[in-house]
DNA sequence: AGAGTATACGAACGGTCGTGCTATCTTGTC
DNA sequence: GACAAGATAGCACGACCGTTCGTATACTCT
């Protein structure tokens, strides 16, 4: 019953996440099932079967890929804007740092969950779960600034929140689509136009 | 030089076109890269080696698939708005009958081209190109009944017809993500209110 | 009817995949 | 400095991949 402590070297965790900082990177270019383990494992320089020892199995490579990921995107789009001092900053900080985030190819094949969520859609499994679960968290995020300003009274309280929010994210989720493919500003600015014009009428009351 | 002209036989005519159809749904479920020969035979009931025969390479393939599901949307999505009478009910005949093929599961894995698209975009090669002619094809599509609405007075003319393309777009695009993993109305109900309100918006002059 | 060819099959190829097993280093603890 | 355990490498496996080849069948044309 009682089981020691397992202890973890320094060099072991320093191995994955260098591991899996590459892994996200690889991901949004190879595809989350299209890694392989073998092309990492070339990638960050060190044996297959030496990597693979650090998860186990493929899925759990996958699924402390899209942790890593998720830290990442934590630090680039959420966390700046957590300081916004009402929802309705706090919603344009949202869209404004997802647009940086894409357009400065933090990963290298646009937004690692549209990425990957696209690739998995079809495909059940915790990986699949995860990454709805993020995606939901995310546009649950876009919808609670929105409330948040509703209660502020800086945007119509007869808007739906869960519309508002569907719109703003519809915009972003094109905008990184079409960039991946143009690697041209273009999207980026429609998308911003779009928000901004659509928060302007969300904003003065109907 | 002079090459004696090979003349098809008909029910290897079938056969193919039974192959592209299977290959066609099989591609937004497995992935069109990920979908193998092998399954594909097995879905179709045939031999690996007497579907590859039909191709010569695997490209080949994809890129028939590709073309295939192109008839399907044009079937399905172009010509029923062909008829419109004007700009206008063109574009949200086109909006509108996307939504009826995302919703009625045309494909099992969504519209066929946000699924393909998603997973080559960052793979060069004759696959990738195609589709992305298909998508700005499709976007051009919509950006001219913008133009022909604005031309019949029917949408403001200080219009950007591009970026109002862009935000139909965008939510038609979101709608099918969307739909893709929860299977719900909701994203589609989304996407049309969002459509109504930008298209009412746009006809009253500023 | 017979020739010619489009179509299909089965077997096999070299390659890559994920995954075990085992041995050898390397680190942290006493 | 000994020792347990973590970290890494080497090797082999079975499965599947796209592809090739030789061959058998069945259609079409003369």
């Amino acid at each position: 019953m009682s089981e020691t402590v397992r202890k973890r070297r320094s060099d072991g965790e320093r191995s994955r996440s260098a591991i899996l900082r590459e892994a996200a990177q690889l991901a949004t270019v190879e595809g989350i099932a299209g890694l392989s383990i073998g092309r990492l494992a070339e990638a960050v320089g060190m044996s297959k079967s030496g990597l693979f020892a650090h998860f186990g199995s493929k899925e759990e490579l996958q699924l402390a890929t899209v942790e890593t990921a998720n830290a990442v995107f934590l630090e680039h789009v959420i966390e700046p804007a957590a300081s916004a001092p009402n929802g309705l900053e706090r919603l344009r900080r949202l869209s404004d740092g997802f647009l940086r985030y894409v357009q400065a190819e933090t990963f290298a094949g646009g937004c690692f969950f549209a990425s990957a969520l696209a690739e998995v859609d079809m495909r059940p499994g915790l990986v699949r779960n995860r990454l709805v679960a993020f995606s939901e968290d995310w546009l649950g995020r876009l919808e609670a600034a929105v409330r948040d300003a509703q209660a502020e009274g800086a945007i119509d309280p007869a808007e739906d929140a869960g519309q508002l929010a569907f719109e703003v994210e519809a915009a972003l989720f094109l905008a990184n689509a079409q960039f991946v493919v143009a690697r041209t500003p273009e999207p980026i600015d429609r998308a911003r136009r779009a928000i901004e014009r659509r928060l302007h009428s969300a904003t003065k009351a109907a």
